[in-house]
RNA sequence: GGAGCGGUAGUUAAGUUGGUUAUAACGCCGGCCUGUCACGCCGGAGGCCGCGGGUUCAAGUCCCGUCCGCUCCGCCA
């Protein structure tokens, strides 16, 4: 153990020293932040979480500690014992007008900037090499040497601040469950391999040659199981696994806030949750949330937003005019609408910023979401398009009209498949509202997300929209077998600012109505048995009604903080590739290793 | 599976039409400095230009391939 460690306890954080402390003893740790050697006298930034204290080694004071001062280098891990002075208090020593400059002798930038240690004493707890970028926040530093380095980038105050707040949040969460009557429970992390919806990671079995466990999706099967078995309020903050390809909000773990609760509703579930937001951002950020949350449906959301997840930080709305534009002559417009499909209008109010440059990059912008062209129009005297010709009068009044523009703004319209016009022109809205600075920054936008359809069809191919448990609005029941495409489900989503932050829904606990949906999803009974067996043999005995949710635990850490990535609120996140590069991980394995496996790695693989 | 961007000193970047010894800032090392807090001043070191091939008298620069990172589409939550 270190001698210093031996005989000193730290008294203060690098954060805690205020002006009323001067002329304190105390004992602080940390890490140099930075040294600005005078000759006489070092100043020397000592750094922990918590924040930045300016330490002093004054040669006249102690020579000897003087001398180990000079060799301080950056990210040197070091203990001290000092006084706590004012800054410049010895200057003020009846020297006129000394006062003001000891004003400007605080620093603003720290919290301690009225106060520095003077080091009375001192001991190196370890040596630093030169790290390889600097540990600051404002450090423009690739992802790849940040992420070999990840202990450094750690020690950054931006990344401390969002895992201080990732860990106020899930203490929050437990607080408020636990006293809401729900109880912690895991579950498996390895769990049967169920094919269909998001790959699975595989773990193979040595106990049981050539099977394999898969990492759990989710524990929703098992939520479910908890429910029927009677702990009719089950939480649990849950790693969840999923092989899919990556993106910025997606990686290959990620951590749910997994809920379940029996005899329930949309509206009690609802408004459980609610609280729960409303507890977060008020214990975490100090902000009072108005409830109930604002309820908005899919049809709602896909009509005005294009998309099921609206932020509705942006004000601009879409319009369907596929009326308007019946017959128009314009040929691209005809020929979507004769292929079934539809127009939709985007009105810009009238803006400096939407330049011609702006409107012309719009079709390339388009073009990712599958469109093939985008107009737009200007709005000028007499009701004039500027930028679309050869829309008859009363159409173009009729269109104008339903848009609701004015003279000067601007119309963008799209024209393609109902999925394709929504989701690109809700695309471009949100690319608009950035461009156009319309996205008000500041505010937190939640809605609920209801009555969406229980299933997706594609090209034929009908999918479970959530899952197959999802209960149908009891209204739509009927519609199963004759219109199973327009059944709507109980489900919700919670959607924060344009991103999903939560989803869930009621489920079916009555078999016969499962049995119903099965069918429509054109699942056999033998599938069904072979995947779901064990769940449907649950619900033999007295299963409760029940629903739930789960949140994206990284996705709302991701807000609260306002962090840009992901990968800035996870400790040891995974790159696009999955793999991590301070571990180096994954790798391959010995023949040994994968012998005792059963397994063969196929030959011809590409060797690393 | 597809599209785009990037990889040059420890870090971030510049590098012209292919042409002498590959620049700069920060960082690093040495020295000086009594109030700095992005301290300042003087001096110095530091390069497999991601990797492999090709074209050429000559490649950081052109061509082909490949690896890695990031963003997006598909997919997925």
């Amino acid at each position: 153990m270190s001698v210093f460690l031996a005989t000193h306890e730290r008294t203060h954080s690098c954060g805690a020293l205020r002006a009323s402390d001067a002329g304190k003893r105390v004992v602080l740790t940390g890490w140099v932040q930075n040294y600005r050697d005078h000759g006489e006298r070092i100043f020397i930034d000592l750094r922990d979480r918590e924040g930045v204290t300016q330490i002093v080694a004054d040669r006249e004071r102690i020579a000897a500690i003087h001398a180990v001062a000079d060799q301080f280098r950056n990210e040197w891990c070091i203990g001290i014992v000092g006084e706590v002075k004012l800054r410049g208090q010895q200057l003020a020593k009846g020297v006129p007008g000394e006062e003001r400059k000891l004003k400007a002798m605080t620093n603003t930038k720290i919290q301690t900037g009225e106060v520095e240690v003077w080091i009375d004493e001192v001991e190196v707890f370890s040596k630093a090499d030169t790290p390889p970028f600097a540990i600051e926040d404002d450090v423009d530093t690739n992802d790849s040497v940040r992420l070999k380095y990840r202990y450094l980038d750690l020690r950054r105050p931006r990344l401390q601040r969002n895992l201080v707040m990732r860990s106020q949040i899930t203490r929050t969460t437990r607080d408020y469950l636990a006293c809401t009557g729900f109880l912690e429970i895991e579950t498996p992390f390895m769990v049967k391999y169920t094919p269909g919806g998001a790959r699975n990671f595989l773990v193979p079995s040595r106990l049981n040659p050539g099977n394999f466990y898969a990492l759990a999706e989710s524990p929703q099967i098992f939520k479910q199981l908890l429910m029927v078995a009677g702990y009719d309020r089950y939480f649990q903050i849950v790693r969840c696994f999923r092989d899919e390809d990556l993106r910025n909000e997606r990686q290959p773990e990620f951590t749910q806030i997994d809920i379940e609760m029996s005899f329930v509703n949309e509206k009690i579930l609802q408004t459980t949750m609610e609280g729960l937001m409303a507890k977060l951002w008020k214990d975490v950020l100090g902000i009072e949330l108005t409830l109930p949350l604002r309820r908005m449906t899919f049809a709602e959301a896909m009509d005005k937003y294009g998309v099921d997840k609206p932020d509705l930080r942006l004000d601009l709305i879409l319009t369907d005019v596929t009326e308007g534009f019946k017959g128009s002559g314009i040929k691209f417009i005809d020929d979507a609408i004769a292929a079934g499909g539809i127009v939709k209008a985007l009105r810009i109010p009238k803006n400096e910023k939407f330049t011609r440059a702006l409107i012309d990059e719009l079709p390339n912008f388009g073009k990712q979401y599958g469109l093939k062209g985008v107009t737009t129009v200007r709005l000028q005297e007499g009701g004039v398009w500027q930028g679309l010709k050869g829309v008859p009068d009363e159409a173009r009044a009729a269109i104008t009209a339903k848009v609701g523009a004015q003279v000067g703004d601007a119309i963008v319209f799209v024209a393609d498949k109902w999925k394709v016009a929504n989701t690109a022109l809700g695309g471009i809205r949100l690319h608009l509202g950035d461009k156009l600075g319309l996205i008000r920054k500041n505010e937190w936008q939640f809605m609920w997300l209801t009555d969406p359809p229980l299933f997706e069809v594609d090209e034929g191919e009908i999918a479970a929209a959530h899952h197959p448990f999802t209960s149908p609005r009891t209204e739509d029941e009927d519609m199963l077998e004759t219109a199973p495409e327009k059944v709507l489900a109980r489900a919700y989503d919670l959607v924060l600012n344009g991103v999903e932050v939560g989803g869930g829904s009621i489920r079916i606990h009555r078999s016969d109505l499962q049995a119903r949906a099965f069918k429509a999803l054109r699942i056999s009974d033998e599938n069904q048995r072979a995947k779901f067996g064990f769940l449907l043999d649950a619900f033999k005995f007295g299963p409760p009604p029940h629903g739930g949710i789960a949140f994206g635990l990284d996705r709302l850490a991701m807000l609260m903080t306002g962090a840009e990535y992901m990968r800035d609120v996870i400790a040891f996140p995974k790159t696009q590739k999955g793999s991590d590069l301070m571990t180096d991980c994954p790798t391959p394995v010995s023949a040994k290793q994968l012998d005792e496996l059963f397994i063969q790695v196929k030959p011809d693989l590409p060797v690393k």
